[in-house]
DNA sequence: TCCTTAGTTCAAAAGTTATTGAACAATTGT
DNA sequence: ACAATTGTTCAATAACTTTTGAACTAAGGA
């Protein structure tokens, strides 16, 4: 079981920027590139819509390039596809990123999470 | 006569990157960045659509503070919003400009241009 | 003044994207 | 085998965006 995948060259640049300029695929990119190496799955974002939703916006996010998602058991792994990214558009995922850190516009993923403390 | 622009700090990441992710409007913007330093008017772009949908592409645009319009006469001269775009998200604008520069997917502005030779 | 050039506005139509809920599928734990 | 968990698919709808043409405005030149 895998899931349909553009190769690095296939994907386009208006795409990508169209897909990243919806707030909550934004959010989810931001949130992905704090946990980047940590796979995370769909059900992290459920602060951010409902789980139809959050499938089909995760669903854009891999079919323009943006995300590599793995199905493992029951789950979706999802990551950035930052090589692929970098390769094709050398800075844009890192400026994306970077701006989007300090975007209080954008919707927060775990604003609903329990404090851990020391 | 002025027209409405957004001061920097109302420039939205997420809108920025929807406005670029039209085909229509990067290749806008991948001539304005070629041409940078030049004013340029509207009709320099009717090869991109016709009159009135260029209208409605440059006001998107502007309104999302990645150009700023002139009124000269009656003219409308189009330039980039460089400085602010860089000031507000670092990088971001270099880097859509870079990728798009070699993007064969987009629209080319100038390709009906009679050839001026030595 | 009248005509042309440059561009806008408006309303309609066409097309696309986002959101929803109900039903489904597949895996995992008991 | 059954129930719970994780996520998808489908069809409907709502909400937006793009494109169009006709009518318009404003400046500039003859």
């Amino acid at each position: 079981m895998t899931l349909p995948h553009p190769t690095a060259d296939q994907i386009s640049l208006s795409n990508v920027l169209a897909v990243l300029g919806d707030p909550t695929r934004l959010a989810i990119v931001r949130y992905l590139a704090s946990k980047e190496g940590v796979p995370l799955n769909c059900s992290q974002f459920l602060d951010l819509g409902s789980k139809t939703n959050l499938s089909y916006h995760l669903a854009k996010l891999r079919e323009a390039g943006v995300t590599r998602t793995e199905v493992v058991g029951t789950s979706r792994l999802i990551t950035l596809r930052r090589d692929d990214l970098n390769a094709r558009f050398p800075g844009l995922l890192d400026s994306v990123v970077a701006a989007a850190v300090d975007d209080p516009a954008l919707p927060a993923v775990g604003a609903s999470e329990i404090e851990v403390r020391a």
